[in-house]
DNA sequence: TCGTTTTTGATCGTTTTTGAGAGAAATGCA
DNA sequence: TGCATTTCTCTCAAAAACGATCAAAAACGA
């Protein structure tokens, strides 16, 4: 965490607490406590005050980005213990991608996570509809391929129809992407129907299509539905992930790795 | 901080607030008071003043940068430079808008001091190929449509053959571009022709194309051939513009401004 | 030099922000 | 389920910052 010099303004210090929401996806009201040096109450009224501008999602003991709103068991542990495994989850990712490779990337936290540890990567070529890991990339990295479309505030990925003439004209060997929640049943679905669309789009044409999810977000069922498990190859995830579930998965035909 | 040798003369004090607002993106009163040995009431009213004349905005403490950016100081260094005038610019050039418009943005650093005064025009669409403008929009103004292709890191612009496609499909009613160097008798020109080929695309389909460019880029020759002075149909440029300059595009039928 | 204008500093009542505490609600665990 | 613990909300008081006002000091012009 950016240490500020102390004292900090108001506003000075809910821009902290709001990009620190952006980078981590999650942050606790006592973490924010610690690091600001300011009373919880204080802490609260900033999360509250975000709340209202939209910038951020307020939950118990709290709070998410708006995008990451509907999951719910989030502080598993005293740490900050989705964030940990989410870069773990990365960590594992990255060991998949091979020397040249064209590799798609959509938005979420976790494959954001991937974007960063790809820093040096000049030998990639990055597809993305992920404004955000295109910034995080935007100095140096792969050669960056960013698709066109309409900006999706929430999630600050693009979307829409014209994204899909973009999409048709690249391949990509390995597709990164994320979700909002997976289950056995019902497979992939995310918030956005447009979101799922795009994710749809790159599933299909992707040589190879890897899901990183944490076990967080097992048996989570969201509104729009992205696709079924026919169309993932690979799913990486922690250990945490019930041994049935990895089961069921594998039977299936899907290498599930657990970082 | 710099210390001033005493006593400052009230300009020069202001002068040093502004800069320093600028540089550090916020400041505290009770800091200032220190550095500049007035008393608090002095500061307050020399914050009141600035604010009136819309270098910074006060909040609850001290002052912050109208651009309320308190990351990033890299990029701002350029646009400090010749910055009174790309400013005003700027704001002449937003003065062209009206409700409703779609806007096209390009990118340089002239164009994103446009981006960051539509950060409440939520009335408008905005179409544009620079990462930074969308950036700098990401979470509140205009409807953002980001030109997919590949980034073009010196300039964090989208360009390449992709572009086309999305351009393609959209209609911009005012296109605001910026140049790298403008002459009377080879028209506009810039450094590199990916870049080119995107701008010309742009300038045949708006239905107003309007350059914004400083006094200091006339009669300046890049490489890459944009467009003739045709394709122009609105210079915004400063008032140190040579008047024959002036005269001679007036003569062809472009309005120019001097912001 | 004197009178006028501008700038500055101090004071005071008001507003905003902050921190602490009590009771209510949510969470975790047996 | 019941109980312990954490976290939340609400209220209130202290602290910090604010605006307004007025008098002193400095700058200015005649």
């Amino acid at each position: 965490m950016i240490q500020p010099t102390f004292p900090v303004l108001a506003p000075q210090r809910r821009e902290l607490i709001r990009s620190l929401v952006r980078d981590e996806g999650i942050v606790r009201v006592e973490d924010l406590r610690q690091n600001l040096k300011v009373s919880v109450a204080t802490i609260r009224r900033d999360l509250e005050i975000l709340e209202e501008n939209g910038k951020l999602q307020r939950v118990h003991g709290g709070a998410v980005t708006m995008e990451n709103r509907l999951e719910e068991a989030v502080f598993d542990d005293k740490t900050n213990q989705a964030s940990k495994e989410k870069s773990r989850i990365a960590e594992e990712a990255c060991k998949l991608i091979s020397t040249g490779d064209s590799v798609y990337l959509d938005g979420g936290s976790t494959t954001l996570g991937l974007a960063r540890l790809l820093k040096d990567r000049t030998d990639l070529t990055l597809v993305t509809n992920s404004l955000r890991a295109a910034t995080e990339l935007a100095d140096s990295g792969p050669k960056i391929l960013l698709i066109g479309g309409e900006l999706r505030r929430i999630s600050q990925t693009m979307v829409g129809p014209l994204t899909s003439g973009v999409l048709g004209q690249v391949h990509v060997d390995k597709a990164f992407m994320g979700t909002m929640g997976f289950c056995l049943k019902s497979g992939l679905t995310t918030t956005d129907p447009n979101e799922a669309f795009v994710k749809n789009l790159v599933a299909a044409q992707a040589g190879q299509v890897i899901l990183l999810a944490d076990s967080g977000k097992a048996e989570k069922v969201s509104f729009a539905r992205v696709s079924d498990w026919d169309a993932i190859d690979v799913l990486v995830t922690d250990a945490k992930l019930p041994k049935p579930f990895t089961k069921s998965l594998r039977k299936r035909g899907l290498k599930v790795l657990l970082a």
